[in-house]
DNA sequence: ACAAAAGTGTTCAGCCTACACCCATGG
DNA sequence: CCATGGGTGTAGGCTGAACACTTTTGT
């Protein structure tokens, strides 16, 4: 858990917020990583340095919460609404006790209204051991189709995500982190399923992946299951 | 031409700006409107009140230039880079006259680096009557593809929103403001190569086309170039 | 009547779809 | 040897591309 002892205003932009919808694919379901404070979820965030490009902030926040650098991070959307101003919520939740630690030049630093940048990036669960903040308590994965009670409009904002990976998948195929480096064509053929949320023709699909001249077959995986084995692919280089 | 006494930066989310790329269709070509201050241009913009959502400042931009509501706007993207940092430039066309008859709390107010957020508009050129602000001193439409020189990085926004509307008329074929009301397929067909950039089969394009569903075909148009009249079509409601 | 512009038809290839069938493997 | 699951084949339908043909109209 990061240690911060005092936050100058001065070295961020004002009213203006970094928040990252980090999912990935864990038990045949999208999951996205929630922080909890108080009785309430919601999405890893942070603010800009000044020095810094929003990207990089958006990095920023990836990298605290995973430990991973060069994921696979992407623009999502702006929040901006002029009654986008959740002045009682973050009131709320900053009677944190670990907050009144801190020294802020500015008293009404997080209870401005903020315009928020949204990013969206995509992992491998197994490889990320989430890590804790100053302000939240807990992180979990939640099923982006079972959402719990969230701060402020974050439901919002990781349902907006979750539409873009259609769009994503649609046009790109490929996997990201949400499959291992190695794959089978049921595997990918389930995900493309899942995401999309819709039955897809098994035969059909492995004709499109493969007509694309996207993916290499290696040799096949040994399995324990009954039935054939299938043989395991990559992304080519 | 609108009059400024007095900015008070309180009033406005700093280090926050928004671009809009107003385009239309004039003489075969995608234009844009562009504002001169000293000797290159730039992309009308303006900052976000705070009671005001980002869009909404957005339609404000759009509407002080054209006068017209409710044209179709959409977010383009975030130009957030941190070596966006355009003090040199700001200072040399802020040496403006006009800007210093106005009462400005910050003195830092246009110099500081700021987060553009953009959007593109498109409008119907021959209904505008483009106003100038209080700082620029010319308006001009602009071909996309012959920019002239601007400031900061202004004509990658421009360019960004070009990209786009490919994306936009492949997906939703319509017009929006782009033809007026009712328009020939021969004009919808040139349309889509100019913004495409590619010749499409004639053919081919009235089938696909009508086969949308999209529009609805009206009496004949009387010509007076040589040649059969073409049907008038209109985008159904 | 002719050229130019608009509208329609025809053919062919390729792709998507659905389903059937064939292979490999564990129990 | 059969149930299970992976891989491949095929017939039918739809769509898009290219081009030919017909219709309309000004000169």
């Amino acid at each position: 858990m990061k240690r911060i002892t005092s936050i100058n205003s001065k070295d961020f932009l004002p009213q203006l917020s970094v928040d990252v919808v980090i999912m990935g694919y864990q038990d045949g379901a999208i999951k996205c990583l929630l922080l909890r404070i108080k009785d309430k979820w919601l999405l890893p965030g942070g603010y800009v340095e000044q020095k810094q490009s929003v990207e990089e902030a958006a990095e920023s926040v990836l990298e605290l919460r995973t430990g991973l650098k060069g994921q696979h991070l992407k623009f999502l959307a702006v929040f901006g609404s002029a009654d986008r101003d959740f002045k009682k919520e973050r009131e709320a939740f900053l009677e944190n006790p670990a907050l009144k630690s801190i020294e802020i030049d500015d008293p009404d630093f997080f209870s401005r209204r903020y315009v928020t940048l949204s990013y969206y990036a995509l992992v491998d669960i197994d490889k990320i051991h989430p890590e804790l903040s100053f302000l939240d308590e807990e992180w979990q994965w939640f099923d982006v189709s079972k959402l719990p009670d969230m701060w402020m409009d974050h439901k919002d904002i990781v349902m907006t995500a979750r539409e873009r990976l259609k769009d994503d998948i649609r046009q790109e195929h490929i996997t990201h982190n949400l499959l291992p480096e190695q794959f089978t064509m049921p595997a990918l053929h389930q995900l493309h399923q899942v995401i999309l949320e819709t039955p897809i023709d098994r035969s059909r699909f492995q004709k499109t992946m493969l007509a694309t001249d996207k993916f290499e077959r290696l040799p096949k995986l040994k399995k324990d299951s009954p039935g054939r084995s299938p043989y395991l692919y990559r992304v080519k280089p």
